[in-house]
DNA sequence: TTAACATATAAGCATATGATGATATAGTTA
DNA sequence: TAACTATATCATCATATGCTTATATGTTAA
């Protein structure tokens, strides 16, 4: 647990600050934090089209900061904890609440996410 | 010098994010860590006209990210540390290098700055 | 092999964004 | 006052963005 940031210079900062200045991306983020999460999960969790969940995806991995991870029939996605802007990403998180509640949402609803 | 940090809510955070991921706002907002500066550096600096400074501060302003104050012809601007979320723009800003090359240079080439 | 499910990609569309040039407004100075 | 400088705003445009639907690809299971 050191203070020694890893700067970032800043053309990767602002393409990083751009991904994450989108609302959906930012609490996808937020819940990798946390969790490894499959498409379907996002799916259910937001209101919006697989499609569109598969597009901010395809985003975040094509700047590095997601890893996708095959189990079966299901895509898991995490944080990549390789990422040059991994630590200033985290930082960046933990100032935002988590968004836990809104998997619990669903379970309460009997949506329960059915890949796990 | 604390740990306990000001939290962000998601909505709050992505704008913030949003308004950081462009390249020119965000450098802006790293030279106000250190310096107060007026339109018109920003115009000498950056390579774009003077009415997109004009905007990209007035987004900034129009969130409370900063402040202005007129100088008799000049109209300065700062950072706004009393904004909900300066802590969080402060730590983001701490990850990037400081662009203060880019005064050095102007000043290199005899472009300095006439406002002060 | 076929059906069903999970995910990705393509095409199209509406809206947002960042830039410009022209013009308006405000302060300074002659 | 008029001329000059600094800044803001307006109108416009090209491009980017995020979304949708339709379709393609990949995996599992009958």
């Amino acid at each position: 647990m050191t203070d020694i940031k890893t700067m970032i210079d800043l053309d990767k900062a602002s393409s990083v600050l751009k991904l994450m200045g989108d609302k959906t991306r930012l609490s996808m983020l937020k819940l990798l934090q946390k969790n490894e999460c499959c498409v379907c999960e996002f799916v259910a969790i937001f209101n919006v089209s697989q499609s569109s969940i598969s597009q901010h995806l395809r985003k975040l991995k094509d700047v590095g900061l997601v890893n996708e991870n095959r189990k079966g029939q299901w895509i898991f996605y995490s944080l990549n904890r390789q990422h040059e802007a991994y630590e200033f990403v985290q930082n960046l998180l933990d100032f935002i609440p988590d968004q836990d509640q809104k998997i619990k949402e669903l379970e309460q609803q009997g949506l329960r996410i059915t890949c796990e």
